[in-house]
Order: structure tokens, then sequence, then C-alpha cells
DNA sequence: TAGGATTATTGACAAATTGTCATTATGGGC
DNA sequence: GCCCATAATGACAATTTGTCAATAATCCTA
């Protein structure tokens, strides 16, 4: 629930990390999706080697995923397309699926920080809810077609245990820490389930996102509209 | 729009096709998912034998989606485990993915006959809200792990024109016309776009129902928070 | 900086999978 | 029963995946 007792609704939901998870994700040892220690910091000499094979498999497996989709992007394509050798593939990913549950970790992971720096000092809930939808709509716009992979339920390509919470149910559970917050301060519905709106809350723009870009929406009024419905949802009535 | 003017919220949304989209889906000709002509009456002879191998494979493809899940599911696993010749799958579909399609496409009619049979005779606003979400726990409780599969979207397995609407879409449509209905008879607020609102209804069921099986909630209580919140949403304020 | 130790890359290869198609089987019509 | 049309089959070729011994790059120490 996390104490808070700041009497107005300011500075409340900052800083609060909603997609991140700090993992990167290689196969060199362990189950899938445990992820190799790609360390932040720019490493050098061996480690930098291997780091910028990586890079470039990454970069490439994006552009074909976000272009053909699971189905039609080959190991073969990825190491092609990077320009790295086929085995070099293999010695950072399990499989194809592996790679994707990767490039799916590291989108969300960048929406994570637009989303942050929308965040910040933002305190009523329509400022929260407009700020997020700002953040994934600028993160579309960027990133073309990454948003729908970055969020997809993992759960129907594999049924494996994915070792850590998939990005949508982190993404949810981010969501249940700022409603949480946002009701501690009065700007929230004292009988919402947040934990349940959390995960509706993303469904819903992981969908309407999807919906908005097929149909070319202005995204003013997109953003306008979806918040108008949340904040109806969840204010105190 | 749909002309209707009853005065009060009764037998408004009844009869709305929401997800069925009469279409099988075989590869004999044509793109992917633009369906073969297996026709819905019991045929006879030749045609009664083909559609009987299809129907043996649709049942293997379901049950080895569901427990393996996309990736780990091979067209070669499909007909051994319908015990038919391993040509004969490239005789019904294109490749795995054409076979996906239709079984997805195959449980979200499933899924509109359950809805259908639940809409009949609700009229107001939480009435239509909770029969769906009664019909959608109903479906997932007698289909475990269907769901979250028929309503997936497919973008992010392939890039290509499926030739019909994707089952999530269709779903949505059908709830923009029943907010239209629901609009017209003063249960929805009229300043709602129930279009996008049926999107973000549509995400919103998909995510909340994974969350309400992975953590086992009490259903009783996920449908009325749920319930709960659409309705403020979308009522007049 | 030579040279040996360590780590990463590579592509040839074996294994597995996909997709094709000539052949065989089945049902319908006469 | 015979012939025609349609469907099923599995052997086969083509493609793709995944492995691994050989090679290359970097590091470390004297």
């Amino acid at each position: 629930m996390m104490t808070e007792d700041s009497d107005s609704g300011t500075e409340t939901a900052a800083q609060t990390a909603v997609l991140d998870s700090t993992e990167g994700s290689a196969t060199d040892a362990g189950a899938r999706g445990e992820g190799g220690d790609v360390s932040e910091g720019a490493a050098r000499g061996v480690s930098r080697r291997k780091q910028e094979s990586r890079r470039k498999l990454m970069a490439a497996a994006r552009k074909l995923f976000v272009e053909r989709g699971y189905h039609d992007t080959r190991p073969q394509d990825i190491s092609r397309e990077a320009g790295v050798g086929h085995g070099t593939f293999y010695l950072h990913f399990e499989d194809k699926l592996d790679c994707f549950i990767a490039f799916a970790d590291e989108a969300a992971k960048e929406l994570d920080e637009v989303l942050q720096s929308h965040l910040q000092g933002k305190g009523t809930l329509e400022e929260v809810v407009r700020e997020v939808m700002l953040a994934t709509v600028e993160y579309s716009a960027v990133n073309p077609g990454v948003l729908a992979s970055a969020l997809t339920d993992v759960s129907v390509l594999w049924k494996g245990d994915v070792g850590r919470k998939a990005p949508a149910t982190r993404w949810a559970e981010g969501w249940t820490l700022i409603l949480d917050q946002l009701k501690d301060v009065g700007q929230v519905s004292p009988d919402i389930d947040t934990r349940l709106a959390g995960y509706l809350i993303v469904g819903a723009i992981k969908q309407g996102g999807a919906y908005a870009q097929r149909d070319h929406l202005d995204l003013h009024v997109y953003i306008d509209s979806v918040t108008q419905l949340f904040v109806r949802a969840l204010k105190i009535q």
C-alpha cells in the first residue's frame, strides 16, 4: 500500500518504476528469459566485444520482428541482418522465442524510461493518466510497431515460465502503485480494486493504442477520450 | 447508430452479433485466413470426409496450442495428434500460422455464441456489462487457456493482411454497437466515444481475464469489480 | 611486446522440420 | 462393377535449426 501522507495531489506518483526490470536476456546459461549478464556501463575488451554482437543482433531482431512479425522472422535472417555469423545468434539466444522475449523486454524498458520522464511532478489523477497516455503515444511515434510487441502476451507463444514477470504484468503493477498513492491523497475512489484496475488499464491502453494507430486517430482526441474514460472510472464519484 | 426508440433500458443489446464472422479458414486457395468452404450443415460423402479431417486437425491444434503454445507446436505434431497423414495438414492449412488463425477464429466464434445467449433481454448498462463478463468467465471455465489465444493480436505474429478483421477487432465493434444502443436509451453518457470505448473494453477484458485466471481471483469479485469500473466510466455522470 | 590463457566468433555439418507431389484410397454416379 | 472426382498419404527434396571443433580477438603477465 505504501505509506504516503501528503495532503494534496502533488508529487504523488513520480519515481515509481513502472516497467523496468533491470535485466538483459541471453542464453549463456539458465532458463528462457533469465537473461545474460550484460551490465549497463560500457565494458571494455572481451566483454565489450560480446556486447557489441548482442547489440547488433538485438537491433536486427527488432527491425525484422517489427517489419515481418514473429512468424516470418528466422534466426538466420536475424544473424544475416546483424552481419554476424550464424552461430553467434545461438551464442546469445536460446532460440527465436528467447530472442523475441529479449526484444520485448528491451522495448518495455525503453517505454518505462519515457513514462518516468513524463510522470515527474504530476499529481492529480487526470494529470497522471494524461501524461502516461502522452508517453505511450510519444513512444509509439518514435518506435512505430514496437509497443504491440513489447506488451504482447507471451503465454500465447509459450507456456513455460518466463522466469520473471511479463512487461504488461510489471506495467500493471506499476499502475497499482500509482493508483494506491492517488487513493491515499483522495484522487481515486477508495472502493476501487487498484490491482485489478491496473491490469484493466494496461489492457485497454494496448488495445486502444493498436486501434488508434491502425485507424490513424487524431492523437490529441485519442488521449482526451481515453483520459476522460479512465478518470471517470477511477475518480471519487 | 441503429434506430431504437424504447424509452427504458430493456431489450437493447440483444441479437447484436459480436464476434461471429461466419467463415472457416483453409488454404485450398486464396490468401492467409481467407478460409475454405466448410459449410455449416452436415455434408455427405467426399465433402463429409474432408470436413472430418479438418475437424480432427482443428481439435489437435487447439489442444497443442493451448498446452504448449505457438512456439512449441509443430505442424507435424498437429497431424500426429490428429491421427492423419502429415501431408493432410498442408491440404487444409497453408502453414502453422494459418492453422493458428483458424483456431483463434473458431474460438472467437464459440465465445460469440456464449455472449449471444447471455445478452438476451438484458437492457441496462450494468446488466449488459455483467452478462458479458459472466459469459467470458463461463467460456474460460469451459475452455481453459483458449480465450487468450482467441483474442491475441495476430499482427505481432504476422504483418500481412489477415483478409478479415481480427476477433478482438470484431468484438470491439460489437461493443460499439451495444454502447450506441445504450446511449440511445440514456444508459451511456452521450459524450462517450463509443468506438474507442469498445476497443478499450475489449483490451481490458483480455488483460483482466488473464490476470484473474493467473492469480485465481474469486470470479464473483472479479466480475463485480470490472462491472463497477466499466459502469462508472460509461454511465451518465 | 611475446606468448599463453581466456573468451567470443565462425561456418561447416548433422539433425530436425517443412512443404511438395506422385501414388494410393475413398466415395459418388451410372 | 467401373470410372471419375476428390481426398489422404508418406516418401522425398528443400529449408531451417542447432552444434561444435577450429579460428580469431582480447587480456594478462613477465
